[in-house]
DNA sequence: TACACGTGGGT
DNA sequence: TACCCAAGTGT
């Protein structure tokens, strides 16, 4: 089964590839550094949405050099909407980590890239093969859809043993001295025909070897446990100006979720408390100021990866005390016309956004 | 090992 | 509408 798959491959699907490969920027030029940045943008996120972030931050910043000596500040303002932070401050330790300990030259086996933060066997295999044409066969979302159809494989891909042996699979599948191209085809079938809904069988080079389509059921591939139910919130969130028309923003924690990143400050509502209690309650641990709360501005509702939000934000003005970042990195008093210069999660971008209309309604 | 970690598009 | 899913990694 498998030199057949691995002839089918070869004859059918790598000529597919060549006709039908989309034209993505990172494609021109695959240097290490240009398809580090790519791959790293492009995980657990979609071609199109990745493709105008990957244009902008090769622009902002063109060498590794130039991203290891920016601030994270800078990093994140250039990933900010992007998602998966974590992904863009590993991605500036990395730099800064090659540039010390690599002499600026990025690593070139598997187990050395291995080594820096952000990057695992997906981003090795797929900078690897891609950017020094080792033979690394990548197993990501797609392949791993491919992969289970082709054979029909049915234990739960979730497991370590699946990924193992799904593993074992696709190196033993990947056409040697072609891997960048063997990778890209496998995943670029996954993305545009062996879709996770309606797989257009038709039109695949691969059904006349693919076990999930004689099966007539392709879509019982892959086999994966049924996801648990995700939590809603309620915060309360306060716009905090002073007498000189400046807004005050905190700076998230590292270590935490959308650690580094600017907001308003504010909270999850407790139970028995009405959100206004709320926001007083959090601006007092958060930054050790005593606020009085005003209008109401707007409720944003907001869909994270393992929680959903209501974010219910009001106008505020400190009756007493100095901020002081207490359960933050860092706080600011900033003109409403500055406020965009620092880097926001989604949800505090949909904030300044309605307060520049409103702004903008005034005057 | 299972869960945390963002956002947007598709059905 | 509510849910699923997407070129994964770290803990």
């Amino acid at each position: 089964m498998i030199p057949k798959a691995k002839r089918a491959i070869k004859a059918k699907l790598l000529p597919w590839f060549a006709e039908n490969k989309r034209s993505m920027p990172w494609r021109s030029k695959r240097t290490p550094y240009r398809v580090w940045i790519s791959e790293l943008m492009l995980q657990q996120t979609r071609v199109d949405q990745a493709t105008p972030y990957f244009h902008r931050f090769m622009k902002r910043f063109p060498s590794l050099k130039s991203l290891a000596t920016a601030s994270q500040a800078d990093v994140l303002k250039m990933w900010e909407g992007l998602g998966y932070y974590s992904r863009a401050r590993n991605l500036h330790k990395a730099a800064q980590i090659i540039m010390e300990q690599h002499g600026g030259r990025f690593p070139k086996t598997a187990e050395s890239m291995m080594k820096l933060p952000g990057v695992g066997s997906y981003t090795a295999a797929a900078i690897g093969s891609l950017a020094f044409n080792l033979d690394l066969a990548v197993l990501d979302g797609n392949v791993i859809r491919v992969l289970t159809r082709l054979f029909a494989y049915t234990n739960d891909t979730q497991s370590t043993k699946a990924k193992k042996e799904l593993q074992k699979l696709a190196d033993r599948l990947l056409i040697s001295g072609d891997a960048g191209n063997f990778n890209e085809a496998m995943m670029e079938l996954g993305a545009t025909v062996c879709l996770p809904r309606n797989p257009a069988c038709s039109e695949c080079p691969l059904s006349r070897t693919c076990l999930g389509f004689q099966s007539g059921r392709p879509t019982d591939y892959p086999v994966r446990a049924p996801r648990k139910k995700i939590p809603h919130i309620i915060v309360g969130a306060a716009v905090v100006t002073n007498r000189k028309g400046e807004v005050l923003i905190a700076q998230r924690r590292a270590e935490d979720m959308l650690g580094g990143l600017w907001e308003f400050p504010g909270g999850k509502q407790e139970a028995g408390e009405t959100i206004q209690q709320c926001i007083v309650r959090e601006l007092r641990e958060e930054l050790g100021v005593n606020v009085r709360t005003g209008e109401f501005l707007i409720t944003v509702k907001h869909a994270y990866s393992h929680f959903t939000m209501d974010m219910h934000t009001y106008f505020a003005k400190i009756s007493s005390g100095r901020p002081r970042p207490i359960h933050c990195q860092d706080y600011r008093w900033v003109d409403i016309s500055k406020l965009r210069t620092f880097p926001y999660s989604k949800a505090d971008l949909y904030i300044i956004t309605e307060l520049e209309r409103q702004l903008e309604k005034e005057s």
